[in-house]
This record gives structure tokens, sequence and C-alpha cells, in this order.
DNA sequence: CGTTATTTGTGCGTATGTATT
DNA sequence: AAATACATACGCACAAATAAC
């Protein structure tokens, strides 16, 4: 894999940390480009490079003349989830540690939300830590027809850690790619096994995050339901209209 | 007023506008970062500057010794999920009623998030029933410049009832029109007055959401955080790409 | 199987413009 | 008016991945 982490990587990974820390809350200014740049001894032209990253993915905002800021946020991890890309690159800044590995399994009402005729679903039960530190856990429910491509992964094997996706590793095996997740959100309690995932206590008001996709055709490839800790997460998206 | 385009801008726009059309379909591969700069007369540099934005926006990928590529082989992105009219139209079924009228007031924290220089804002708060059951309450702040269109509006009086929702007030009176808006999703406890509002018990977890409205240039209009009561309420989202 | 050309990735330096304080 | 801070743009060098030979 990867040796040396790119130097704008590098900085841009500390002051996601740093901002994430809170340190620069309450409309506090970050450091400025020369500032970073002398203290870390790179050019200036890293320092914005790294800026750019954390600017795309909107968690600091700049102004010419005055500085750069972060975007309030409680210091929550915060991750865009505005396209399906970003759902697939979720792997990009986070581990997933299965705690059950795929197999076949009987669930009416899992098949039922696929839409498929029988009532046998393949699943598997993964955590997803940032920083080292857990925030969710999601429940992955396919087909027959789509678990097979993936059945002997080693990423889903039952304590497996790797920096994938669900989505990431079905993709390539898929006849027609997905095309669509809809999703709906709402408040859950926990229950003893997503207390015990996540570190909280069960009962533990959790967001709770269904997730359902669907190929062009619309037959439904993979239904994906989360619980992530509250303290340590943010769903954002966002809305655009007028061709962006 | 207006000031020229940056030329890493004027190219973007460009491959933007060339992949929409589908110039690049079926695995075609872009021009390289040479090509362009000699075809538009601007440096290696200007065009990386390009291609990072179409990066960011998940329109292209590039990969090293082979060259860039539009995403998805079939055409072209749709990054256009929930839809910021689905926000406007949500007064067609629910009925707004105010509990505290629009007024001036100091808020450091609002004001921040809108990035004003003031800390002077004015806020209304309100809640929104559905077939009479209240299940959610919102506090709106809206910058000066913004609200003394609205300051006087009727619908926004105390213990009006209506159809409407904020943004579709404004957005008559908007210079620029609203293009963005960015939301975050959590979790949190209903406070004294979230709880007598709707219904439920200090201290229920809520559903919250918190929605910046901002124009084209980037300019926040209208900062919105509601309490949803999660047993009445979901929110829901699709995320989609590639048409046809 | 290595060599070479192509293409993107990283990093630095410099200069100039523009917005803010 | 001056200093500060971000924005744009060009140039160069070298590294790493890929593909063709």
């Amino acid at each position: 894999m990867n040796v040396t982490e790119p130097a704008h990587r590098i900085l841009s990974n500390e002051l996601r940390r740093r901002i994430a820390e809170g340190e620069y809350r309450g409309g506090l200014r970050l450091p400025t480009e020369a500032e970073l740049a002398g203290r870390h001894d790179v050019s200036r032209q890293t320092v914005r490079r790294a800026f750019q990253d954390l600017v795309a993915e909107g968690i600091v905002y700049r102004v010419p003349g005055r500085g750069t800021f972060a975007t309030e946020s409680d210091g929550r991890y915060l991750r865009q989830l505005g396209s399906i890309e970003d759902l697939m690159n979720l792997s990009t800044d986070t581990t997933m540690e299965v705690v059950s590995a795929l197999r076949r399994r009987v669930d009416v009402e899992a098949a039922s939300r696929l839409r498929l005729e029988t009532d046998l679903v393949d699943s598997v039960v993964f955590r997803r830590l940032h920083d080292g530190v857990p925030f969710v856990l999601t429940t992955v429910w396919l087909p027959e027809h789509i678990a097979r491509h993936v059945r002997d992964a080693p990423e889903l094997a039952d304590g497996a850690a790797s920096a994938h996706t669900i989505i990431g590793l079905l993709e390539p095996h898929l006849e027609s790619p997905i095309t669509e997740a809809a999703q709906s959100i709402t408040v859950a309690a926990a229950s003893a096994e997503v207390a015990a995932a996540t570190g909280c206590e069960p009962g533990h008001p959790m967001l709770r995050v269904d997730r359902l996709y669907s190929d062009a055709q619309g037959r439904a490839a993979e239904l994906a339901v989360s619980y992530f800790l509250p303290e340590h997460y943010t769903y954002r998206v966002t809305l655009r209209r007028g061709g962006h």
C-alpha cells in the first residue's frame, strides 16, 4: 500500500483532526497559509493544496483578506454524503470491522424490502471507526444473486478489518451499476448489540439511517441499516438547484 | 461589478459542458493536461486546478499513467437528490404556526454561522402541523439585510397560521436566488420549549436538522434549526447518478 | 522481461491581483 | 495608506503508475 503520505495530505489530516477536536470553534481563525508553511516547513502552495481539500469537504470556508474558518459543527465527525460516490468514498478515512461475517439467513422483512421472491438473503454486520473510535454499526442485506460474488471475499470474513465499502466491493461484479440510493433517516434507541459495538448504553438515542441501493432498472441491490452515534457523527447533505 | 472569470474556471466550465453533452461517454479519455494547456494557452498548473474541481465534484476520475475519464461510462452525472423545491413545497400539506414573531435579536452563534460581521440577526420561531398534529419546532435566523423585506409580513406575526415556508416568503425579494441548502442531521434532546411545542416530554430524543441556505455567490441567506418528533417524521432523501 | 514514452502526482519558487483590516 | 491574507497563474523538477514495445 502507500508508504509515504503526501505532505499536503499530512497537513490536511492534521487540520481535520484539530478542527474535529474543536480547536477553532466559535469563529476562531485558523493559522494563515504563511504560518502553516513556516511551521510545517512546506511551501505555501502545499498549504493551499491541503486547504482546497478541506474547502471541497465543506469543513472550512475562506475569506480573502480575513482568513480561514471552520464551519460550525459541534466538533463531530462530519462527512458530506451528498452523492453515491460520497457513500462509496466513506472508506478513505474510516475503517470497516466485520462483526458477523456474510452468510445466508432467512429474513422475511429484509427480503420484502429488497422486493425478493424468496425469504433467503445474505447479511453481514460490521462497524465503522474513525480515528480508532467506533461511530456506527451497520447491517447489510444482499439478494442471493448478488451476494454470491462476494461471499468468499476476505474483507467480509469474521473479524476482518479493511478500508472498504460494501457497495465498492459489489460494484465491479454487477451487470448493471448502482444508480440510486433511497435513504430515510430517523431516531432509534440502541439495542444491546448496537450499544456493545459503539460503546454506548442500551437505549441510547441513535441516528438510524436506512439505505436501499438500486440499479438503473430499479432492482434493489443492497439494503443497509446503520445506527450512528450522534455524539460522533452528523449526517450532512447538500441540496442544489440550477445546474450547479 | 462583474470581474473576469479565472482561467481555471473557464476551462472547468467548458469541460463540464462537454462531459454533460456526452463527448467523453463510453470510457473515452479526456485530453491530457499538456494538450489542454497548449490548446487553451494556459499553464499545466491551471489545467490541474480545473481538474481538481471536477474531481471534487465527482464528475471525472484520474489515473496516473492513463489519463482522465468521465465518471459513468454511460452519461452525465446527476448530483441532484432531494431538491430545494421539495423543501419549499413542505407547505402543501402542513400548517405553519408562529410561536414567536420575527424580530431583531443579538445572537453571536447564529450570526457567526451566517458569517455576518455584526451579532445582530432577526429570528422567528414557529411550529409545523400535519393533520392538526404538531411534529416540528423550527427557529429561523436571517441577516438584517434580508429580514427587512419580511419584517412586516403578516405571516410572521405572533400567533399567525399559514401554509407558507420562510424560504418561499423570502425568494421574491432576493437579488440572487437561493441555490444551495447545506443540511446537517443529528439527534438532540428536546428542550422545554421544544417539548411544549410538539407535545412530548422534555429530554425526548428529537431529530435535529440544521439548514444553511445560500445564494449562487455562496452568501448565507437563512439559517434554520428544526427539531422533529421522530415518531411523526422521517427524513428522506434520494441520491441518484447517471441518467437513462 | 526490461526499456521507454506517456500521463498524472507532488512540491517548490515566484509574481501579481484583490479583498479586508 | 499600509499591512495582512487569500486567489490566480506560470514555471520547473522529479516521482510514480501505466502502457506499448
